[in-house]
DNA sequence: ATAGTCATGTAATGAGTTACATGATTGC
DNA sequence: GCAATCATGTAACTCATTACATGACTAT
């Protein structure tokens, strides 16, 4: 995120919790802490200092470096665990109606995200409040995986009988 | 997986490597201390013991009832962390080849991956390896994952020209 | 003045990985 | 005899979360 320009940890967490939620989480804690770890590590610097204590940090070249390494050669991790499925594995340890109840939860709670993340595109579509490019192409996969999962739970779900 | 029947960590340890590692992965080391701890909470017991100081767990009436609790009142995580999305977010940070190479590897790994699962269903069907209903249910969530995402990748390296 | 928000940090604990370490049994 | 496989464990370290802790500035 440095990488687009110099930022505040405390700027940070408005950007983790506004856009970035929904495919990195991160708490306060964390992301303080790992500032001064990157620091330490000399890929992010304090560019300026401000008001109550406020540290701006700035990417370094060393940084740009590592984060284009971890882009472009560190592959991502092809199957990331999933507790949602892992309780699919584990249904016939309660009653067909709990498994039922369970499997409709999954698609009721994915109907839910989509529409959240379609009110966002439409926010986003209208232009007030300005997504990048590749935002719009995490948003679109959202939207593509939350109608996805919607498709199979109600399917699973009607699967249970019998 | 105890619920299910009678296993030892060796055993359970085959299962992650054959047909869980897809969903949740775990080493043997994090296998072996997590049954001592089972044990210790009392939610597993050892009920057997055989040659080379093999032992044989079973799952309490205790283990039971947490498992349950897990299946029916505990939330499942809504949004895992996805490295393979974060990177989407920054690749404004490299060129434009650079990006669209990185999205279509993720076109091609997940064919990959869908050829593969597509290849487990067929094995299953023909019914030599027989897999549970709920294995399937699961199985049938990793196919319409993949090509969903195969289908966004082509789709998202696609708009990356302009 | 005071509520709200800006702003950063530490400590304890839990979860997970990698590497190390050891040894028994079985089948050929 | 020996290779393969069965079988379990520990230590060091990293990553992440929850809870605790503190205080400055700003607008009304």
């Amino acid at each position: 995120m440095l990488a687009q320009g110099p930022a505040s940890g405390y700027d940070l967490l408005k950007v983790f919790e506004l856009s970035l939620a929904n495919v990195w989480a991160a708490t306060q804690s964390q992301l303080y802490t790992e500032l001064n770890r990157l620091a330490d590590a000399g890929l992010v610097t304090v560019v300026a200092e401000g008001p109550r204590g406020r540290k701006e940090y700035g990417i370094s070249e060393a940084g740009r470096e590592e984060l284009r390494h971890w882009l472009t050669e560190v592959k991502p991790n092809a199957t990331p665990r999933s507790d949602m499925l892992l309780r699919v594995f584990f249904l016939g340890e309660v009653s067909e109606d709990e498994a039922r109840d369970y499997l409709l939860g999954r698609a009721r709670e994915a109907a839910e995200a989509h529409e959240r993340l379609s009110g966002v595109r439409k926010i986003a579509d209208e232009g007030y409040e300005s997504l990048s490019l590749h935002g719009r192409l995490a948003l679109e996969y959202g939207l593509r995986a939350t109608a996805m999962q919607k498709e199979w739970a109600d399917w699973a779900a009607d699967r249970l009988r019998g």
